[in-house]
Formats: structure tokens, C-alpha cells, sequence
DNA sequence: ATGTGTCATGTTTACGTAAACATGCCGCTC
DNA sequence: GAGCGGCATGTTTACGTAAACATGACACAT
């Protein structure tokens, strides 16, 4: 590496609005109004402001303006680190709406979703220079008492529950699920298997307990699930102890899936004539798999759009509105799903 | 939705320094010596000051602290929204790494990665609340003259080059495509075909630079390569139209392999038989990709962890070196890849 | 006993901004 | 032509914090 040691870079502090209204001979406030763009200034004054500000290189410094309005004009966001497929597609629909908001995200990532953990995030995270947050932690329930969110701190969540405190945006996991089971039973199949993904998840739960509704409300046999991570592995180890007269698996997420499948191709079964596979998320690579995957569609840039629209909304207009948004899900058949051997 | 209008939610503005100092019958510089973990306190006092802390809830106002200090603790990241895989993973670890070092991570997406757009994006970012930025752009190269970042910004590069001006931390993109185009020739291939990444990505142009050079050096004649755009589709769409000669393919990530390899599934060709595939990034679905995929295999968390810690030093020791870090990347063998058909 | 150093604590100030209030000019009405 | 209102602009102040400096008490050495 080369040192380059710039001369005394004396302090990286740029100018501030006293310098820029010296250089263009107007008051501080002038140039205040001129930054925040009101119209109650002479045209002329403006140019001359502007152009100091050019020459100058003036950047508003968003620490003192925060500090004196009170508005950070960001967003936190509480996730796990190691996050999946979804987690990543909502982060990613969050953050450009945030930003079409005019709204940075400020990322709170947690090793551990233990409450400790959690607690202490939250803590930070009101230390952290944010007007809302949202949530999106695979938690099964929020109402845990040992939560605190810093009160009057507008919050949405994602991807749980929160009682009635919060607002919560959600994919129609219940409907995805009941599609994804009836899917199966019309094709002919007499009972469907599910790969669930881990019993701390609120999600995965609502999953499960959708596809054991559909499979009652069908008269079908239910079978226990087997019980997953969400990661590819797990969905493997699954796949290679299927039981032999499964013809037909719901997993909970598409990596499961995969991973499903791949022990299935090992051990000689063909998809989907002799089991069918649905999956959940309908990831990008989804329709590329072998065979591509039938599954369960979400709207993710539409979960993060109505999120941040809701945050905002409790921002701004400082309302405290509870509720839970269920963002429609569909199922996309593609060729892993079939009739059932005869 | 239930509107609850919380009676007036007055100025959601916690307690100041100066409501726990009177609390706890001290002045204001002590509570911030307490809060700043200072030992010169007298435990009697700090006791009297925490419990004042804790009984009005007083939190630290970020705002004030980094007016006063000039310090944000955060790091900005500047990305594509529709990300790849590789980036959302590079952005898990920077913002691992980052909490760790107590930063936090403030996102700054840009729709598309057009010069005026990032040049909007710059100047928003240095309008934020950073110490310093990473950058996580697929541009050919940061040395364009459009492109300015605030004078005196500590940055570090990934994903791109930059000239010597900044600091670039990347995998070792030509090393993996010469690991993985020498590992087909190995095998006995006459030669392999190559699937780009876009042509604007500084990733995509050393990994076909190095194929080629691979190519060259072992006498393999070098056909053109295809272009694909990262996607899934892209990657299906060239196995489609892939030449019969073609026995050996590799492709810049993981998603074009998978594409391709499906197209291949449909046109009845086997796989590693009839071709073989090598894909890059070694993401968490390749090893149950059918058949599981060969691929070259970058560490991300390392690149986040080195890329952080090059920001921070430059951050917190106000150097400026410059200078390319190597992150290793190695390849994993897996099914996908075999002998030619004889 | 006086001086000196250490340590806990208090007082003053400035960080850069924007709200609130103040000023002064110009044009219009009656 | 006197008064009034609108408008551009300036002055004062406060946001909450931490650095710099000041104070005062106590311990210990001479």
C-alpha cells in the first residue's frame, strides 16, 4: 500500500452557512432559506447565494439541522445478519422506497435473535439518529414484554406478529400456503408433507398452520412435519429420509425446496412423477431449478412499499395507527408438480 | 385499521442531560462523563447519575453528539438496488463488521448506475451523516471525472477499480477464472466457452480477461465469449443458443450457470456428460443446484470485514492510503464438471 | 504550616442550523 | 400624503452535547 499521508488533512469539516453568507454578503438565515429552498427570497440574492455555495463547496451539515428540527430523515431497520432470501428482497424494497421518500436507512443488524440480543439492538437503535424503524426479525411474537421499543418511536413490522401495538405489513403467508396445499390436492395427491421452517419464526408458523387447515378442510390425513432452518442443508437431510409413500411436499421456503429436491434426484425419485414439490418465495433463481420450481409468489417490493408508505405515515402526520397489511400472494406453477403416479 | 391519535403525543423529544443532571443534583458535564464512560466520576455519583438516567429514561441524542464531535458513527454505502447475490452478501458482512466496530450502516441505493445518478447519489451521501463510505457499484471504473466524492471522505472501493486514488478491497477475481478455466482444461477439454457478466462491470471484464489469458497460455483456441446480464434468464437464454462444439462451460456467477444448465436439461444434454459447467460465487444453493455446481468460491465476509477495516483506519487514524487488497478466492469442485465425452 | 499535585466536579463556550421575532423598504389605498 | 400591508432580509435564540478551562477539596511532602 502506498502511505500517502495527505498534508495535514485539517480537519474534514466543511464550510458552514456563516461562510457562505460572508462570501455572498447576506445573513446566515438567508442562506438557510436559500438551502431549504423557500421562495421568499430575492431572485438575485439567490444566484449570488447559490453560487458561493458552489465556490465553497457548502454541504449542509445534517447533524446540526437534525439536532435543531428534531428529524433525522432515516430509517432503521432491526434484521438478522445471516438473512434469507426474503429478508434480503425486503430490505432491498425498503430501501428504495425509503430513499423515493427522500429517506436513508440506517441498517441495525443482530448476530443473535435472542431477547438479549433484541434488547440491546433496540437500545441502539434509539440512540441512533432515526425517525422510525422497521422490523423484520424472525421472531414468533413481539408482544414479549422484555421488548421495549423507545416509546413514541413509530414502528412497522414485518415478518411477525406484534399483537395490536404495532402495524405490521405482511405477505398473505396463510393464503400462499392454502394455495400451495390445494394445488397439490387437486392434482390428486391424498395427503401433501410439509417442510416447515424453524419453530421460532412466526411466519413459518402461519405456514404450517394454513397447510394443516387445508389439509383438515380436505378430509386428507395429516402427517407431522418435519422441521427445517430455512437453509438448503436442512431441506436435503429432509429430503433424504422422506417417507416412501409421500408423493407430494410443501416447503416452506424454496431453499428447502432445492435442497429437497436434490435428495431426491440422489436417491433416483423423479420430480414430479414420482413426488411433486411446491416451494415459498418464488426466488429469482426459482424458475431455473431442475425441475423448475412450483411455488408460492411474494411481493416483496410491494410488503416494502406499503411498509415504508405506513411508517411515513405515522411520522409525519405523528398518528399511532395499528393494524396488520396482508399483501396478496399467488402461486406460480412451473413443472415440479405433477398428478400422482397411478 | 384502529386510529388511536395517542392524546397529543407531545414532542416525542426524550430527557436532555440537563433533566438528569438536576435529577440526580449534578451538573450536566457529569452526566455526560457518565455517559461517555469517563472514570474521573466518583461511583457514589455515577450511581446517583445512571439511577437518574434509568428512572427517566434518558437516551443520548445522536444528533447533539455528532454536531459537537464531528463524528457519525456510521458508515454509508452506496449500491445498486436490484442487487446480485454477491453484493447482498458483501453488504451482510459490511454491516456485520460494522456493528462490531460500533458503526452503523446508512444505505444510499441508486436506482441505475448512470453517471448523473451517482453523482446525485454523492451528494446526498455527503450530505448524510457518514465517516466514511463503501462503495458497491458495477462500474467499470471510478476514475471518471463526473464522479466526485467529497474531498477528504474516507472511502473504500469494492467491486470496481479506482486508479490509485482510493482504497479497493475485491476478491481475486483472476485467480478464480483462471482456477476454474484451467480445472475444465485439466480435465481434458479442448477449450471452454465463457458466459460474461455486462460489459459496464469491472468484475465481469477481469474474470474474462483472466479466462482468456488462461485460454492463451495453454494454446486452447479462444472462442468469442457470450454476454449475459447476470440474471438467471440471460444465462438461459445463451444455453439455448450455446454451439454444439461446446464442451466446457464457464460463467461469470452462479445464476447465468443456472440458467444455462437448465437449457441445457431441456435440450436433452447431460451434465457433466455432454458439458461441463463452472459457475462463480459459490452461493448457498449451488451445492444443490442438479447436479451440484462447480464454482468458484468468494469469501464475502472476509471482503467485508477487510473493507471495513481499511475504512475505519483511514477513519479514525485520518490517513489516506490507497492500495488493493486481495481477498482469495478458491474452487469448489463439485458434480457439475467432468471429462469430455470421449 | 505552606506549597504542590491530584482528583471530582462545575462553568463556559461553540458546534451549524432554523424558528421566532425584528427591521426597513416599497407600493398601494383612502 | 399619511398609514398600512406585504415582502426581503437581518438578529437573536435554542436545540443537546462535549471540549476547554476553572474551582475547590483533600493528601502528602517539605
Amino acid at each position: 500500500m502506498t502511505t500517502d499521508t495527505t498534508p495535514a488533512t485539517r480537519s474534514r469539516r466543511g464550510p458552514s452557512m456563516a461562510e457562505v453568507a460572508q462570501l455572498a454578503g447576506v445573513s446566515s438565515q438567508t442562506v438557510s432559506r436559500v438551502a431549504n429552498g423557500l421562495t421568499n427570497v430575492d431572485a438575485a440574492t439567490r444566484d449570488r447565494v447559490l453560487v458561493a455555495m458552489e465556490e465553497l463547496g457548502y454541504r449542509p451539515n445534517s447533524a446540526a439541522r437534525a439536532l435543531k428540527t428534531g428529524r433525522f430523515h432515516s430509517i432503521g431497520v432491526i434484521m438478522t445478519t445471516l438473512s434469507t432470501y426474503g429478508n434480503m428482497r425486503t430490505l432491498d424494497a425498503i430501501a428504495t422506497a425509503s430513499a423515493q421518500a427522500g429517506y436513508s436507512i440506517t441498517l441495525m443488524p443482530i448476530a443473535v435473535p435472542t431477547q438479549g440480543e433484541m434488547a440491546v439492538a433496540f437500545t441502539r437503535l434509539s440512540e441512533q439518529a432515526v425517525d422510525g424503524i422497521a422490523i423484520i426479525i424472525e421472531a414468533h411474537t413481539l408482544d414479549n414484554s422484555d421488548i421495549i421499543l423507545p416509546p413514541g418511536l413509530p414502528a412497522v413490522i414485518l415478518d411477525s406478529d406484534a399483537g395490536d401495538r404495532y402495524t405490521v405489513v405482511d405477505a398473505d403467508q396463510a393464503e400462499g400456503a392454502r394455495l400451495a396445499t390445494q394445488h397439490l390436492l387437486d392434482l390428486g395427491h391424498r395427503t401433501v408433507f410439509h417442510v416447515a421452517g424453524p419453530e421460532s419464526s412466526f411466519s413459518s408458523a402461519r405456514r404450517t398452520a394454513s397447510w394443516r387447515a387445508t389439509l383438515e378442510a380436505a378430509g386428507a390425513p395429516v402427517l407431522p412435519q418435519a422441521v427445517g432452518d430455512w437453509t438448503v442443508e436442512s431441506g436435503y437431510r429432509i429430503g433424504l429420509d422422506l417417507p416412501h409413500e409421500v408423493t407430494a411436499v410443501f416447503a416452506a421456503n424454496d431453499q428447502m425446496a432445492l435442497g429437497l429436491m436434490r435428495a431426491l434426484h440422489e436417491r433416483g425419485l423423479s420430480i414430479p412423477g414420482d413426488v411433486s414439490v411446491v416451494g415459498f418465495d418464488d426466488m429469482a433463481e426459482a424458475q431455473a431449478f431442475w425441475p423448475p420450481l412450483t411455488t408460492v409468489h411474494q411481493d416483496f417490493a410491494e410488503i416494502g412499499r406499503r411498509s415504508i408508505q405506513a411508517l411515513l405515515h405515522e411520522i409525519e402526520d405523528s398518528t399511532h395507527e395499528t393494524g396488520t397489511t396482508m399483501v396478496p400472494t399467488s402461486l406460480v406453477v412451473r413443472e415440479s408438480t405433477g398428478v400422482p403416479r397411478a
